[in-house]
DNA sequence: CCTGAAAGGTCAGTAACGTTGACCTGTTGA
DNA sequence: TCAACAGGTCAACGTTACTGACCTTTCAGG
């Protein structure tokens, strides 16, 4: 019934990381749906956040999409009042994009519903266990493509 | 330049968890698309994989996705031969789906390609780390939808 | 043995979201 | 003045998923 060139400890790691992601995400995925946004809109918001005044390319770069998929929701959130652009100083060609007040607002919540899950999870885990899954991920996390 | 309300250390859990993400994924994805295939076909082969038998159904349930969603990915597989799909002994209605020989095998290398990166951060980061990253990864994944 | 229900399959229409390519407006700086 | 740059937009297209509708084959109960 299951395959056995790989033992079940590893099988288990693959599926929680699966399935934790799915959570970690789900709730912040529902709070957008309500305001008919999505992921995109929400990496949007974070990028923007966490740094105030980039550039539109600097946004595009971070996000690794084209502009043109990417100009369709920052339209919508400069509509809805969620990001402010202004011009900037020095070079007027380039925008300075920040989170409106309601902008930062929507961007705490999203990041509270993720923070309260892993606090909680945290907590209950434990402070070994936390830092263990920091060293873990922070491997994890710089494991990037190797060919 | 920072949202002040929430503290560095949760941040960084959270992008921990994107990153770590994406490099989970991105080994099985290179795999896969070189063959033309996508996450979807992966689903299907894991969860045939390790369901040996398992009915249209069974995988419909697992994957929740419209039978018409998988229809086309399973067919494909089926064609490619790395599905086997033959009819149930009891109930001729229902189709049991079970890897092939080189469907096995390539599940196997999927699975590897995730497992080994896994294997080797738990190696590097050392076993009171690995358990703590259980740990955490079980309450996290166990904490699914609450309202 | 008939018939309704179950399991699976398929076609059509629609929607969301991404891509390229091409072209536009302003702005800048040499 | 003019080429290059930042940004914005339109059009065409591809993928992937959805729902709705309808089909065949098979099973099981009356």
């Amino acid at each position: 019934m299951v395959d056995p060139s790989i033992d079940e400890d590893t099988h288990e790691a693959i599926r929680l990381l699966y399935l934790g992601y799915r959570a970690f995400t789900d709730r912040a995925d529902r709070l957008l749906d309500k305001r008919g946004l999505n992921r995109a809109h929400h990496r949007i918001l974070y990028f923007v956040g966490r740094h105030r005044d980039g550039s539109v390319a600097d946004l595009l770069e971070a996000l690794a999409i084209s502009k043109q998929a990417l100009n369709v929701p920052l339209r919508q959130l400069v509509g809805m009042g969620l990001v402010e652009s202004r011009r900037g100083a020095s070079d007027a060609r380039v925008k300075m994009l920040r989170l409106s007040a309601s902008g930062a607002r929507l961007e705490r919540r999203l990041t509270a519903a993720q923070s309260e899950l892993l606090n909680a999870v945290f907590e209950s885990a434990g402070p070994g266990a936390e830092d263990g899954w920091r060293d873990v991920m922070r491997l994890l996390a710089r494991a990037r493509a190797e060919p």
